[in-house]
RNA sequence: CGGAGCGUGGCGCAGCCUGGUAGCGCACUCGCCUGGGGGGCGAGGGGUCGGAGGUUCGAGUCCUCUCGCUCCGACCA
């Protein structure tokens, strides 16, 4: 993408009031820009971001077994009124009526749509286990919104949900989820701790949610610091090998983190002093079993072998996509700006220009252009008259992981010069080499 | 929901207390210079001061109502 093309609206200035530098950044880089309280538009650059996620999200679901759907946004009351939480969730809901006077309401979650779909046409153990998740605009109705997209009233969340014939199989699907979020958050770049968490409004009895750690973090975090060494299973990993499952989550549960509600002192004291870490953590992700809390009232039912209709377990899982946007970033980020993970960076490289107006320059900026996008790099070329600290700036300031630098000198030279955003190491070489460096670092 | 604030060119802010020609920085347009870390000089364009009502000779400024937004606390992907 030519920069003077594309829509990258940079800004010096930030509103006083985005207090966390996630949000500061974001507003800075034009990531995002504000409708209204928690409600945001996400400009080209935070919707390549937002869309990065996404997909990597959806693979690793994939990968786990579960099959992509797309409920909508917008709910009949009824159906909520059947599970009973029309009444219990509170203000949170947005409540809507349309012009026949029916009560709609603007989905926070998806439990009750997805058990009247699962119950319209599963009607047999056969057909288990089932595991069926989407990516889709959540609205909850939050007293305060606040910290930008990280907690905004709007939010893209994906949620998944399993179905199985017995409490025993629901739990062994809880586990697939559980390993594959551990994958799906490692390929993010970030590390994200399970911890025992309350089921909260979504009931059940057995639930984790996935913390970061970051200094802005809105839980207080405790934990032994073992458990953020642990790797993640890998992408050769067997979801189906139920041992291998269980492990996944021993490996992880056998250290101790909890967050503030959780909070256990007299076991926190078992941990090693050298080891215990009390830090601040954003929650991405959180799963539930909850058992048959939907699936009794809403008569989500299959025949068992023995030919008896029985209610089927269930389970939950979120991940708040448009919330790692911004948790991401408040953990990957230095002086000069954000410091994009290569898996979710708005573009792999940055190629600037630094004499668009020289033409040997231009020819030769034009060249490697070509020769990176062949290369298979999806490239943000600045090719703007702009001076070079701006240009510099900016880069910087985006957050890209590389930038191949070319000027009239370099060209001379036969080079380019390859600048490492992360640690700001410069290397001037070959462009064929910096891309074979590029690959090799990616 | 309790507490505290803020709405003034595209963005960030001052002006309000003590009413009297709407200002600064950035951005933008034009010209010249400059050219490897957000450059310099000069000349320009752009604002119903969130909205409604009131007080006043006169309201960005004072009063009332209203809408929107933010921050701190209790709750949440």
């Amino acid at each position: 993408m030519r920069l003077s093309q594309y829509f990258l609206p940079v800004t010096k200035d930030v509103p006083s009031d985005a207090a966390i530098v996630s949000h500061q950044l974001m507003l800075r880089t034009g990531m995002v820009r504000q409708n209204g309280a928690g409600i945001y538009s996400w400009l080209p650059l935070g919707f390549k971001v937002l869309k990065k996620i996404e997909q990597i999200v959806r693979e690793e679901m994939d990968r786990a077994g579960a099959v992509e759907m797309l409920m909508p946004t917008l709910q009949q009351a009824d159906l909520w009124r059947e599970s009973g939480r029309y009444d219990d969730y509170g203000e949170e809901m947005l409540r809507i009526t349309d012009r026949g006077g029916r009560d709609m309401l603007y989905g926070p979650t998806n439990e009750e749509m997805i058990t009247d779909v699962f119950r319209g046409y599963v009607k047999s153990y056969k057909q288990l286990p089932l595991n069926l998740y989407h990516q889709q605009w959540k609205f909850r109705d939050e007293v305060r919104p606040r910290f930008g997209v990280m907690r905004g009233r709007e939010f893209l969340m994906k949620d998944g949900y399993s179905f199985d014939l017995s409490e025993a199989a629901a739990r062994v699907s809880y586990q697939r989820m559980f390993a594959a979020y551990l994958n799906t958050f490692d390929r993010l770049g970030v590390t994200a701790i399970p911890m025992q968490a309350d089921p909260g409004p979504i009931g059940g009895d057995l639930s984790h949610e996935f913390l970061m750690l970051a200094e802005s973090g809105e839980s207080a975090v405790f934990c032994d610091s073992e458990v953020l060494d642990v790797p993640a299973p890998g992408l050769d990993f067997d979801f189906g090998d139920e041992a291998a499952l269980a492990a996944e989550m021993d490996k992880r549960t056998q250290y101790y983190a909890a967050t503030d509600e959780k909070h256990d002192e007299a076991a926190f004291a078992q941990v090693p002093d050298a080891r215990k870490t009390e830090a601040r953590g954003i929650e991405v992700g959180h799963i539930f079993y909850f058992g048959t809390k939907y699936s009794e009232p809403m008569g989500a039912g299959v025949q068992d072998s023995d030919g008896n209709v029985v209610p089927i377990h269930g389970g939950s899982y979120g991940i708040g996509v448009s919330r790692l946007v911004g948790a991401i970033i408040e953990a990957c980020h230095d002086e000069n700006g954000i410091v994009w993970p290569a898996s979710v960076s708005p573009f792999d490289v940055g190629l600037v220009s630094m004499r668009p107006k020289d033409e040997a320059c231009a020819a030769g900026c034009d060249a490697a252009y070509q020769a990176l996008k062949a290369a298979g790099f999806d490239t943000l070329y600045d090719e703007t008259d702009d001076r070079a600290g701006a240009k510099f700036g900016r880069m910087d300031l985006i957050g890209l992981p590389f930038q191949i630098i070319i000027g009239p000198k370099a060209l001379e030279k036969g080079v380019v010069e390859l600048k490492i955003r992360k640690t700001g190491e410069r290397e001037e070489l070959a462009l064929d080499a910096a891309i074979a460096r590029m690959r090799a670092l990616a």
